[in-house]
DNA sequence: TCATTATTACCGAACGGTCGGTACAATGTC
DNA sequence: GACATTGTACCGACCGTTCGGTAATAATGA
């Protein structure tokens, strides 16, 4: 076989970048075919199924991102605080400081919703569980920990949408700054 | 001149339901032309600006609405946490009890950014400086009213997408539910 | 009062262009 | 020669938009 002139992983990541950038609807198969290099003909030898196949294995791929840079922290062994503050970290690495849109929220705004319900309230699921169980080792009771949980999500999803809406990438920083404090509060 | 099939302001809030729930790019002419039952090239005798003006008309239509439905009770007299109730009442309506899209968070992610930056920044930048305005009526300071306000818009733009993501309405209610009291808490 | 004229509302058909997707021959490597 | 990979050329469908034309009402003048 003719070695490939850019491994399939990466591919997926530039496709990415289009789906993140654009939307499921918005990204052309000309806009990913430019990012990848790959004419329409390759694009749909290593996805047979076509743009709905591209999808499904972004969401994979981006699992495993967010698995190793923004989940990792919080299965790590360590204080809560210690915890939280490095998943903070992660988090503001993995949205470029506020300035990158995450996948999930622009395919549940732009027509992937539909498509791709699965991956994401799987998603949002493992977030949300995984995050509330750092918050019951610090000793908080269950149902409490799940919502400020799920609360925390909604606030990280919400501030990347404002920050964009405002114009301003402070915004996001601001609300990542103060989260895991308010996740720890006795109140 | 012939009597029109339907009003303005009613091709106006038909169109707006269509571009919040399939974004600024996914409402098609056809989608359009289906929902207001004119055709394609009738909508241009209202638009001559094309989809474009019909977008900047939405924004003013959608200015008014949440004017009337959820700002003003911010601006009415009363007890501060009366307000707050009120306008979470309100948001609850407007929203559908969190089954809507939000118009602006769907005009960010779908390729309405770049067009309509000057509306959503200025609809984003009004609801905060009124909502931290009942707050320092409330004698909270002024940063931390700002900062309380800001973060609030945010939490339901997240709860909007969010209560999606995981197709469950209830999240929103809860958020919503939760906000007057954290706005106001004196912690 | 009644025909005439403007004005307005609307639509069918078509424009050039892009969409996602496909058929197939050519290429390069083993 | 076998086979993975790719470029080219193409498809039907739909995109936002425009044009020519029709029909209904309002305003006009005799």
């Amino acid at each position: 076989m003719p070695a490939p002139k850019i491994s399939r992983e990466e591919v997926l990541d530039r496709i990415t970048e289009i789906f993140r950038q654009y939307g499921y609807e918005g990204a052309s198969l000309s806009l990913i075919s430019k990012a990848t290099g790959l004419g329409r003909a390759s694009l749909y030898h290593h996805f047979p199924g076509g743009k709905e196949e591209m999808g499904h294995e972004v969401f994979r791929r981006i699992g495993e991102h967010l698995d190793r840079n923004v989940l990792s922290p919080l299965r790590a062994k360590g204080s809560p605080k210690k915890c939280l503050k490095n998943w903070t970290q992660g988090l503001n690495l993995f949205y470029g400081g506020g300035s990158k849109n995450c996948l999930l929220g622009t395919m549940i705004l732009s027509g992937g919703s539909d498509r791709f319900s699965k991956e994401i309230t799987s998603t949002f699921r493992t977030l949300i569980d995984l995050l509330s169980s750092v918050l019951e080792e610090a000793k908080i009771p269950h149902n409490l920990a799940r919502r400020r949980a799920a609360r925390a999500i909604g606030e990280i999803q919400g501030a990347l949408l404002v920050s964009r809406g405002l114009e301003d990438e402070g915004y996001f920083q601001q609300i990542l700054e103060d989260l895991p404090g308010e996740l720890l509060s006795v109140k």
